[in-house]
DNA sequence: GTAGGGTTAG
């Protein structure tokens, strides 16, 4: 007969363990030979196994090796319920075999999944108990569970006091960062590695294209791409997809789509996914369409991330009853929507003024609803001026905990519409009892090889001064132009005072100058903002996208606006509506149609609420 | 001997 081992190398199936498992227990081996430990790993992690059984085996040992251990933890870890290689850790802890370096690392990989940092921060204690600190995999895993769990300071602390570091633990980090809302320091440790002299792999380029994304730097990405051209890493199809969301998120959907067309390796139901959703973001909606049913001819069937997706693209261009279609053909090709895509419908019929019909997609759907689908129905209230929609949806945002300036600015907005002072003292009166913080508008530029950030007002920049000027100018330009900033409702001293200046001073207008003033003509100009672009900045950029005969393609938190010649991609879809808003209630709207001022710049924030709260059994004892 | 780093989303 075979031996043991070599049957262990070729079980392959379900039945394979148990004969094997009935094996070492008739023979008597079960609770000696250090093979029982394969075997169990094979049954915990391999496609042929099953957890479950894996658990009864376990628990018929006596006494475990360090390697049956590992078997359960790491078979947890991977499984849907990571919780419980945690668990096996804690028993671990109290028996006699101790955890070795593979135990530690399994179970981080555990806390990674369920960004438990209470219990990474007990294991990194008894890593260096044990004295495992000069494992550079262990090290290295355990980076990635802190960048998992946002702790980025201790992520980078423990990087920095590495001795040895190898390509993953540089990848961990910039991913980390890159992923932590850190993208301009992920591009930095991206650079400093070069330096080093290490090669970026495929990982490594992910991070940092991601990080490009991010930041809008679409010269810094271009560069990674030949980067990934002469290494030959556009073989791997998520370094391709990854490019594609860097070029479009960067402002340039032609390069996205040429990445898309002319991929060397098979295109992915990623790759399609993130195309079409590049061209929505664009106002490409027909295109985006076009390609969603394409998708098929590809031998792959859509998800629920392509419906979105083609939803977003009927969302971003008004298309009502296209999406309409769209949301009831999932039924039929069963992709079952989720709360993403009632979100999205919920939006498409906001934006379309059928604000009731909104509300009862909302009341009817299968989901409960979150916060961005009240806010999208709050959004719509103030465009079309429904006060008793507005404080349903406010009401329901602050039964959520929602404590974001933007719901509260939406609804003191509806209020001032219809002049209705006294309630837009009380929505003042609630921030400022509720300490609700002003998310401040930002915006980039990448321009002479650096990010140039500026936030309203700006005189930090080295070259204020000049900016300044361009901007007067700008002004005395466009007002020939026939442009007005006429004032269709005011909120009265909501928030906080703002200086006079701070419309005419807008961050994607400061951005949009200094573009002017240091890029050479007929090179588009690229600016990316956190927020949405405010109204009346949209009215100025389309000026002097004609006057100045230069492509502007701003990147707000929503979409892309591309400005040529007088006109933005967006079709003025998201602004219209507001001026219909405004007529259908007759309030005064005075001599402009293109009028949107207010103190506060668009706030729609959608800042989610995040459940990173994690109960385990024994938080607060020490494992 | 066994392990670590990764793409799309209202």
């Amino acid at each position: 007969m075979a031996s043991f081992d070599s049957l262990l190398q070729k079980c392959s199936s379900f039945s394979h363990i148990k004969q094997l498992q009935a094996h070492l227990i008739t023979t008597g081996l079960f609770q000696f030979s250090p093979s029982r430990s394969k075997l169990l790993e094979i049954c915990a992690i391999s496609p042929s196994g099953n957890l479950n059984y894996a658990t009864k085996i376990f628990n018929q040992i006596q006494t475990p090796f360090t390697n049956d251990w590992n078997a359960i933890i790491r078979g947890f870890a991977r499984s849907n319920e990571p919780k419980n290689a945690i668990i096996y850790y804690k028993f671990m802890s109290c028996r006699p075999k101790k955890p070795d370096p593979l135990t530690c690392s399994f179970s981080l990989q555990a806390c990674s999944k369920i960004l438990a940092i209470f219990e990474a921060k007990q294991i990194h204690s008894q890593i260096l108990r044990f004295g495992f600190t000069a494992d550079i995999l262990l090290q290295t895993t355990l980076l990635d569970a802190y960048a998992k769990s946002s702790d980025l300071d201790s992520a980078q602390k423990l990087f920095d006091e590495m001795s040895l570091r190898d390509l993953s633990t540089w990848n961990a980090l910039i991913a980390g960062l890159a992923q932590g809302n850190q993208p301009k320091e992920a591009l930095t440790l991206f650079k400093n590695m070069r330096l080093e002299g290490f090669r970026p792999n495929e990982v490594t380029v992910l991070g940092a294209l991601s990080a490009c994304s991010q930041l809008g730097a679409l010269a810094e990405g271009e560069t990674i791409h030949e980067y990934v051209k002469v290494e030959h890493l556009d073989m791997n199809v998520q370094v391709c997809n990854t490019l594609i969301d860097m070029y479009y998120k960067c402002g340039s959907v032609e390069k996205a789509c040429d990445v898309f067309h002319t991929m060397r390796c098979n295109k992915s139901l990623v790759s399609w996914n993130t195309m079409i959703m590049g061209l929505a973001m664009h106002g490409d909606a027909y295109q985006a369409l076009d390609l969603f049913n394409k998708i098929g001819s590809s031998g792959i069937q859509p998800d629920a991330v392509s419906y979105l997706s083609a939803l977003c693209a009927c969302n971003h261009a008004g298309l009502v009853s296209e999406g309409l279609e769209l949301f009831k053909s999932m039924a039929v090709s069963g992709v079952t929507p989720n709360v993403k895509h009632f979100g999205s419908i919920v939006d498409l019929l906001g934006r379309a003024g059928r604000v009731e019909e909104a509300y009862q997609i909302i009341k009817l759907m299968p989901f409960v609803p979150d916060v961005v689908l009240w806010q999208s129905l709050l959004g719509a209230c103030k465009t079309y001026g429904n006060i008793e929609m507005a404080e349903l949806a406010s009401r329901a945002l602050v039964e959520m905990g929602s404590n974001s300036c933007g719901d509260f600015v939406l609804l003191s907005n509806v209020y001032a519409a219809r002049e209705r002072w006294d309630d837009v003292g009380r929505v003042r009166e609630a921030m400022k009892n509720r300490a609700v913080k002003k998310i401040p508008g930002f915006s980039f530029i990448e321009a002479e090889g650096a990010i140039h950030k500026f936030v309203n007002g700006d005189q930090s920049h080295s070259n204020w001064r000049e900016i300044y000027r361009k901007i007067d100018e700008i002004g005395f330009k466009i007002k020939s132009h026939g442009y007005a900033a006429e004032t269709c409702f005011v909120l009265h001293d909501i928030g906080e005072e703002e200086k006079e200046n701070a419309l005419w001073y807008h961050s994607e207008r400061l951005a949009v100058a200094y573009g002017l003033i240091s890029t050479s003509d007929g090179k588009p100009i690229q600016v990316i903002k956190n927020l949405r672009i405010c109204g009346d900045c949209h009215v100025v950029i389309k000026l002097i996208s004609k006057i100045y005969s230069r492509e502007v393609i701003v990147r707000d938190r929503a979409r892309f606006h591309r400005f040529k010649d007088g006109s933005c991609s967006c079709g003025d879809y998201w602004f219209l509506a507001i001026v219909y808003g405004l007529l259908f209630f007759d309030l005064k709207v005075h001599n402009s149609s293109h009028c949107c001022r207010s103190n506060f710049e668009n706030e729609e924030t959608t800042c989610r609420m995040k459940s990173r709260e994690l109960k385990v059994p024994w938080e607060g004892e020490e494992l």
